[in-house]
DNA sequence: GACCAGGCACATC
DNA sequence: GATGTGCATGGT
């Protein structure tokens, strides 16, 4: 079990301060309103966000960036306006699953979901076909104010150049070193994970480097991934 | 032309 | 229950 105490909390909370003395604040999720957040979570899986916006604009030109339109289109149709984000097909369908979920359980209203307790509102939208625990985990933060904290690609590659985390540690185990290690704000999940996102993109994947990297004091690899 | 990008479901072992 | 594979676009 991890607690507060454990020196690998208190180097989170030094890397997050570190983070945002480097980045300040991030202002995500980069979204108008919390329908383009969910309708984002969904685009972006394994795909470069500038892809997705094009996908987004797509679906407002084409007056279908909201529930009741995705509600009376068919797959195809959407398929065809999200394109550009890639995986169309299998998004298509995801993001069906979503709003078909969302009519059949909340009136097809997001706001519905309120007073349902968090581990219960994560379970359903992990029954979600499509929804996984970091769609599901961006969903309840961005677009619905949760604090839970969200899991990406480059949290996990931070904590494993920084043998915070072996490479092969699980979903859940990653969440609950955050979790413990801070207090349950959803301000501060929301800043840290945005701040991670913005020191991977610098540093932290393919054919970049370490040079100029705030976390660069704490002991890590230099990696290429 | 190969490789990658803010995952997930499904099949198979 | 761990591991492999399809999905498919646009950028580098």
């Amino acid at each position: 079990m991890t607690t507060r105490a454990d020196p690998r909390s208190q180097t989170l909370r030094r890397i997050y301060d570190a983070l945002y003395s480097a980045y300040g604040p991030q202002h995500w999720w980069p979204a108008r309103t919390p329908n383009e957040v969910v309708i984002g979570a969904i685009l972006t899986q394994n795909t470069n966000w500038k892809n997705v916006e094009r996908a987004i604009r797509s679906l407002r030109a084409a007056r279908a960036l909201n529930w009741r339109a995705l509600h009376e289109r068919s797959v195809d149709e959407i398929a065809e306006l999200i394109r550009p984000a890639g995986t169309f097909r299998v998004k298509a369908r995801r993001l069906k699953a979503f709003v078909d979920f969302l009519y059949a359980r909340y009136e097809g209203r997001l706001t519905a979901m309120r007073d349902v307790p968090l581990d219960v509102l994560r379970e359903e939208l992990l029954s979600v076909s499509g929804v996984g625990p970091e769609t599901a985990d961006c969903i309840l933060l961005y677009a619905l104010g949760r604090p839970t904290f969200v899991v990406d690609a480059y949290t996990r590659r931070m904590l494993v150049r920084h043998h915070l985390a072996p490479h092969n540690a699980d979903y859940a185990t990653i969440k609950n070193l955050f979790e413990a290690a801070l207090p349950a704000d959803r301000a501060l999940y929301n800043e840290y994970h945005a701040l991670l996102v913005e020191v991977g993109k610098r540093h932290c994947r393919m054919r970049s480097s370490c040079d100029g990297c705030p976390l660069g004091r704490f002991p890590h690899d230099e990696a290429v991934f």
